[in-house]
DNA sequence: TTGTATGCGTTATCAG
DNA sequence: CTGATAACGCATACAA
């Protein structure tokens, strides 16, 4: 006696019905026709499936066609809004195209991001989407040249071949730094982020030309930071407001750093604009509620999104459909009261 | 001629090596002691598999051994910080025992959620955490029947035999109404979310209790809302600033619905706390630097998410080593300055 | 100490 | 219109 298969397999339910595992799977995946199966056939394999609950395992299935129909997502923090809308889009965009995403946080450890691209390797997923730490990618580079589609979101790499979607950071940050110069400000510090990565490269030569485009003089010492958190953000602040002179405004690259920048501020019983003015490089929902509803740039999130989606799956399925693979989105730079107009002064 | 394995697999790195595919998957999986193996044919296997850039295939080891080493997660909104914090720290607790994340966002969607549930099993995930949006969890139910390991975080169905993780909602919105009460507000409006599911009935039990202790009588009619979302907080305390009598205080279920209703409130030139008192229900980052510093709930998010993966892993390995499956986690109430004491009035 | 054979559940190929 | 067979890459029982 032939030893019944497990259940909840297509087999079982071809025994269970008299007929092939092939037959059934046919059905199964909607090949009915292609197959010139008898209608009579399909549909009562297909409701009996349904009533049984059978559904074709997707390990078996991905491992006979080389295949996951699976996205791996690398972010530095998924909690950080600016991800977690990132992620969102992509695990949106990717359902329309029946693909999942296995989610790898890399928080903030260039360690974990190295285990995180091999994890995901490994796991056969199809393509990779990655918003990267550091100043190097390498590894992605090494893993893109053996043929895994990447994409890299957010922060990138310019001199490296892989796609990437980001936003135009050195246009944003010249037109919020030209905002300020405007708005009569002379000393206007700037809290970057990591040294070295594209993004803060881009962010740092847009506030530097648009000093120069109007005479100012670029002095570093009020380029300080050397990472994208809230702590760097408050010390490198608590300094800055006890440089003599005191810069008039501290232009943000980005809204972590912002925040440490706002509570620094507040300890100092300073306020936001009268004796400081604030710009912050990202854009969160809340922040036209603030005590100071703060200027900020806003990034095109979504759009990020499913664009670093459609390139992904357009290397996956070699439809090699775009030009060039190296998309700057414009962003929007949303005036609101943080920063103060002393050009009278 | 026998034709070569296609590269990047044991079978390969055995032939490469002369060896049997036995002998290098004992190897690679850390059974070379257990099966003597002599220690010159180890050491030369893993040098050799790591020069090659050689790992087991994930797929097919899967599909053999029946385990997928991946947990399913459902959320809401993953770009929530609520959530996105939530699915951080169960990602990096899942990493710690070699589960990765397959991430679904269910996008306030019922329909979505359901779907996403049998795509996560159809894929074959050792268990699933799910944080469920609506008041009926059946499709839950049923699966976890079939013996899939569910845990469900955050809102959870209480008469329902699922293990969950959640806060004591009933007593932190006892405290939170009582706090009002102290305060001198006796019309104290509450703007709930979705009604039905157990996590607001607890929340609105809490509510209606804590008035009753204090010899208030529950007023429905101030008990308004019935989805956890930004514009429902925004249309019904439009509504209620136009109440008469006007209610003295706000008591916002969720942090959505707060924002929602801090809009309401700006548009309508009154302000927090002279005008109106509000409390929240959840906590964010950046509540403190609101123009009103916002007196609210904080859960223990990463508590949770942790706890949530421990319980899960103990139902996929069977151990069942909780007394009880339903953990409810203690909140603290961070007062700030958004509620306004009114006694002497 | 190592190797051979088998099956996990599916789908493509070929045969009818 | 349907079915038998092989193979995807791995890990185990069994054999040596």
């Amino acid at each position: 006696m032939e030893p019944l298969s497990s259940q909840n397999t297509i087999k079982y339910l071809a025994e269970h019905m008299g007929l092939s595992a092939t037959t059934v799977s046919r059905v199964l995946s909607g090949q009915a026709k292609r197959y010139r199966i008898g209608s009579k056939t399909a549909k009562a394999v297909i409701s009996e499936a349904a009533r049984l609950d059978i559904t074709p395992n997707k390990t078996a299935r991905n491992l006979r066609l080389q295949k996951t129909n699976t996205l791996g997502l690398i972010v530095p923090n998924i909690a950080n809004p600016f991800f977690g809308t990132l992620a969102r889009h992509i695990e949106s965009e990717a359902r329309k195209s029946n693909y999942s995403i296995l989610l790898c946080d890399s928080g903030e450890s260039e360690m974990v991001e190295v285990e995180s691209l091999w994890l995901l390797n490994s796991n056969n997923v199809d393509g990779i989407i990655v918003s990267p730490l550091g100043q190097t990618g390498s590894h992605f580079l090494e893993l893109y040249k053996h043929g895994k589609p990447i994409v890299i979101v957010d922060r990138y790499f310019p001199d490296m071949d892989i796609p990437y979607v980001t936003s135009d950071n050195y246009r944003a940050a010249f037109e919020a730094t030209e905002y300020l110069i405007f708005n009569g400000h002379r000393i206007i510090a700037c809290i970057q982020g990591l040294p070295g990565c594209g993004l803060t490269t881009d962010r740092v030569r847009g506030y530097k030309e648009a000093l120069q485009k109007h005479g100012l003089s670029v002095n570093t010492d009020f380029i300080v930071g050397d990472q994208y958190d809230q702590q760097r953000g408050y010390i490198e602040t608590k300094l800055l407001l006890k440089r003599n002179p005191r810069p008039t405004a501290i232009f943000s690259l980005g809204s972590s750093m912002a925040f440490g920048a706002m509570s620094a501020i507040l300890e100092e019983h300073l306020r936001v604009p009268d004796d400081i003015s604030l710009i912050s490089f990202d854009e969160l929902q809340y922040f036209a509620y603030l005590s100071t509803p703060l200027t900020a740039i806003a990034q095109q999130n979504a759009v990020m999104g499913e664009i670093a989606v459609k390139m992904l799956l357009d290397q996956i399925e070699s439809k090699d459909t775009f030009r060039d693979r190296h998309i700057m989105l414009p962003t929007k730079f949303n005036i609101r009261q943080s920063v103060k107009n002393i050009s009278d002064s």
